[in-house]
RNA sequence: GGCCCGAUGGUCAAGAGGUUAAGACAUCGCCCUUUCACGGCGGUAUCCCGGGUUCAAUUCCCGGUCGGGUCACCA
């Protein structure tokens, strides 16, 4: 048996292989990860093994550290896969660079099956312009696949580098289906000899993408839509080595509108567009960027929008992804991540909110739990829970006019005596939780002959400083505790006297 | 520019040769409420244009327009 025959031997047969593929450049695209969500869906929707690939080919853009973020953003994202770098697998290695000696093995092979040659031409030599039908074609053109062995031999072995490209057929059209686009046709004269194997000896995405898939025994290729149109060049390689052709999934890219020139365009860290670990460090929940994403694209047959990783496992399906770019909807993924915050139990929203809550909050009296617990159904994003309780660690400047309020008929007269009636009351009372707070104070209220409002608003601002917060007075006051509740009323009082 | 792909409210989108053209986000209004929020109810708003085919087209076909992708020793 010899080594391409071993090689055979190794590729899984009989299940559904996909493959996640991403270049290592330190940060994960939100159009990335949708397409690793989608490439792990569809493998798992069909019990099927979900690979991980590191192509690692461009020595240029090579970024310290970018292969742990990758493993870090599946991990975080829950895409476990099955085969991949750091968990091994039959068909390894996973890393392109660990697998240099096979693509040099398999181009000289596609060479002596006349499907590629050796070119010894400079770079941006041989270029041409030709015309087809009547229409102009910039490509490659070049008499190296002329040269003799021994002429191959002679340029060699006086130190001359060369290159290995493909030889697209002079005639003929190449087809294939895409399982989202349907059938595309492109004629051969369209496409370009694209170098295979670069002077370094490492392959480029052409002919890397196409040996891995193969080797690795990859059944469905799911990559974005800006490879559609060298597909057609791809098979053309699998043809010459008599491979079989994978089925294809190529997604639309996601998104996004410029809000200088409102013109939509793709989304892109360049542009400052936010990747993944950016929206997480903005606050949000991994599960409700996941199921955004998911449905940025995609849509399942009813209409229920809340999935979870599992549940997407169970309804997803190649048939409701769109042709059509999407744009990425800031507004609807902070919908959708208040709907998890919401979602979750009391405890996992601690957990998740007591790193920000601790960031403001540094007096041990105030009990971080309650707090959250408060906060829970209106947090929308995990940023912006400072901001709503930073009253509680320090009363902030405020405007007396906070304590006018059309609807609740305040002035700052009526506040005032509310205020200064409030005090004996709360100062008399024994037990200090909501419950008792809110009846010691709906009855000064009757005492009075007033509103609620006409006690309870004032006392809300008169401890809060705020026109918004997390709870009304007597939750704030519960919150606040006895001693410091009074003293900022006492405050109050004289900052309206 | 050539080639490939696409087009349903502001956004994501379902949809079928004959429908009141779903739903969600956003937006607006009302209700609830100790504020805001949450929640509930309701409103505004969409089939890119022109030709065909057909009794009937937003849906099928052809053009146009617009949008996206691609034309590297990047992936």
């Amino acid at each position: 048996m010899d080594f391409f025959e071993e090689m055979e031997q190794r590729i899984p047969k009989g299940t559904v292989r996909t493959r996640f593929a991403p270049s290592p450049t330190g940060y994960m695209h939100i159009g990335n990860l949708r397409t690793a969500l989608y490439t792990y869906l569809i493998a798992k929707h069909l019990g099927g093994t979900f690979i991980l690939r590191i192509e690692d080919t461009d020595q240029e853009r090579f970024v310290e550290g970018a292969t742990d973020i990758i493993y870090k953003t599946m991990k975080t994202c829950r895409l476990t896969h099955d085969e991949g770098p750091d968990v091994g697998g039959p068909v390894g290695p996973y890393i392109q660079t660990e697998r240099r000696a096979l693509y040099g093995k398999y181009a000289e092979l596609l060479i002596e099956k006349g499907g590629a040659y050796r070119c010894f031409c400079k770079p941006g030599e041989g270029e041409i312009s030709e015309t087809v039908d009547g229409k102009t074609i910039k490509k490659h053109q070049c008499q190296c696949s002329a040269l003799s062995q021994t002429a191959i031999a002679q340029k060699r072995s006086a130190g001359e580098t060369c290159v290995i490209r493909q030889k697209i057929p002079a005639g003929g059209v190449t087809s294939f289906t895409d399982a989202i686009y349907g059938e595309i046709t492109v004629p051969n004269a369209e496409l370009d000899d694209n170098v295979l194997i670069k002077t370094d000896g490492l392959p480029t995405y052409n002919f890397a993408n196409v040996i891995d898939d193969h080797l690795m025994g990859i059944t469905h290729v799911v990559r974005g839509s800006e490879y559609l149109s060298s597909t057609p060049k791809y098979n053309l390689l699998y043809s010459a080595f008599g491979w079989e052709i994978p089925n294809y999934v190529h997604c639309s890219s996601v998104m996004t509108i410029d809000p200088a020139s409102g013109a939509t365009r793709k989304m892109s860290k360049r542009h400052g567009d936010p990747s993944f670990e950016d929206l997480i460090a903005l606050g949000y929940l991994p599960e409700a960027v996941l199921n955004y994403v998911a449905l940025c694209g995609w849509s399942p047959k009813g209409e229920r929008e809340i999935y979870s990783l599992p549940e997407l496992v169970e309804h997803f399906d190649v048939s409701g992804i769109s042709k059509s770019p999407a744009v990425f909807d800031l507004k609807k993924l902070t919908w959708m991540n208040a709907e998890y915050i919401k979602a979750m139990s009391p405890e996992a929203f601690f957990a998740v909110a007591a790193p920000y809550l601790s960031l403001v909050i540094t007096n041990p009296a105030l009990d971080l739990k309650a707090i959250a617990a408060l906060c829970q159904n209106r947090c929308e994003v995990l940023t912006d829970l400072a901001e709503r309780i930073d009253f509680l660690q320090a009363m902030p400047d405020y405007d007396n006019a906070l304590y006018v309020h059309k609807k609740m008929k305040t002035t700052l007269e009526n506040s005032l005596s509310a205020l200064q009636a409030a005090v004996p009351v709360l100062d008399a009372m024994t037990a200090w939780d909501n419950d008792s707070l809110y009846a010691a104070l709906m009855q000064l209220a009757a005492d009075l002959g007033v509103k609620n409002g006409i006690v309870l608003w004032p006392i809300r601002v008169a401890v809060s400083g705020k026109a918004s917060t997390p709870g009304g007075a007597t939750e704030l006051c519960a919150l606040l505790g006895k001693t410091e509740s009074i003293r900022r009323i006492k405050l109050a009082i004289e900052k309206l006297q």
